[in-house]
DNA sequence: CTCTAGCTTCCAATAATAGG
DNA sequence: CCTATTATTGGAAGCTAGAG
């Protein structure tokens, strides 16, 4: 049995998991009677803790809001997702980052060896070129970035924009966050070269049991090297945008192509995208609720036109009623 | 009123701790 | 090591309160 100083953390970290508990489930989970529930109860109350209770059909146990925070007790991946969101205070400034730093030093001082050697070697191949948000689970980046560390040479598969799967073989060099999206940059073991992989397509990755030398990097800074190397994508056509509306409005319609949104003052975006046909493009600047420049390429501002021609057409019934040779596809985006 | 669930009080058994 | 003290735990009984 638990003593009684370690049932009351115990006790809490239940409260945290849930906010509702009924006595019986609470003294069942303790693993004591009720009565003795009781008493924990009253002496977490005695400690300042609020916690209220509710008799009758519904009634139960409830952590309230206290005077201070609680002792929390995190999981492995919660300590770890804290520890970087605080070494990581986006948009943070001031008060706000000393209060992150200071937090992180006592979670540091708090945390096992064994989550701290985790947490370097997360915090060591993590290289974050922009903050945003992202679908990947941090058990891939914290396995990854693992593998970064302990140089250990991984196969996976990978599921490229065509959806097309392929079984890779690659020595990971660093993890990488820009934009909305999480990479893996790595050497192509197969293809011999650098490249870098979404996060979000790679499938199982595991090592393959060989340890590798690490590699120099073409460009030297990982960060300089992912800029460029995410502006030389596959796509055959790439254009630059400055559209009329914060990132923020812009949000909702980049999932659509693989654009990275840049603030330029006066609430507008810049916006690198690309894609594999001017129509794409076209397709895409179309559905956009506000208004935009191309900066580049010239085509499109061309293709544009075009465009805008033939819809102008539609819209006022004068269009040349002429037969499709063959059923084209529609542009992939 | 009945049922359910928490609260209070009293009492006894047991375990842990302090002191000689 | 033995004894006394203190803390912890659990049981029982009766109470309060909410919901149907």
């Amino acid at each position: 049995m638990l003593s009684a100083t370690a049932r009351l953390i115990r006790l809490l970290s239940l409260f945290q998991a849930q906010r509702s508990w009924t006595g019986a489930d609470l003294a069942a989970r303790l693993e004591i009677t009720e009565r003795t529930l009781r008493r924990d109860v009253d002496r977490l109350r005695s400690l300042g803790y609020t916690v209220d209770s509710t008799s009758g059909v519904a009634g139960g146990y409830r952590l309230g809001a206290g005077t201070a925070m609680p002792p929390l007790l995190l999981e492995d991946e919660e300590a770890i997702a804290v520890a970087l969101g605080l070494g990581n205070p986006v948009g943070a400034s001031g008060d706000i980052e000393n209060a992150s730093m200071r937090a992180l030093a006592k979670l540091e001082q708090l945390m096992p060896p064994r989550l701290r050697r985790r947490l370097d070697s997360v915090r060591s191949s993590v290289v974050p070129v922009m903050h945003d948000k992202s679908p990947v689970r941090l058990k891939a980046v914290s396995f990854l970035a693992e593998a970064c560390t302990d140089r250990l040479e991984l196969r996976f598969g990978y599921r490229d924009h065509h959806d097309a799967l392929t079984e890779r073989t690659a020595q990971p060099h660093r993890v990488v966050q820009t934009g909305r999206r999480w990479y893996l940059l790595a050497w192509d073991v197969a293809r011999e070269d650098w490249r870098t992989f979404r996060l979000d397509r790679i499938v199982e990755p595991e090592p393959t049991g060989e340890r590798f030398t690490p590699r120099r990097l073409p460009h030297g800074d990982v960060a300089a090297y992912m800029e460029h190397a995410l502006k030389v994508s596959p796509y055959l056509h790439h254009a630059q945008v400055v559209v009329h509306a914060p990132v923020e409005a812009l949000e909702p319609y980049l999932g659509w192509v693989g654009g990275t949104p840049q603030a330029v003052g006066d609430g507008s975006t810049r916006i690198a995208t690309a894609a594999n046909s001017l129509d794409a493009l076209a397709v895409w600047l179309g559905c956009l609720p506000h208004d935009f420049e191309v900066e580049s390429p010239l085509e499109l501002v061309a293709h544009l036109a075009l465009v805008a021609g033939r819809l102008a057409r539609a819209a006022t019934g004068k269009t040349s009623h002429r037969p499709p040779k063959a059923v084209g596809r529609l542009p992939r985006i």
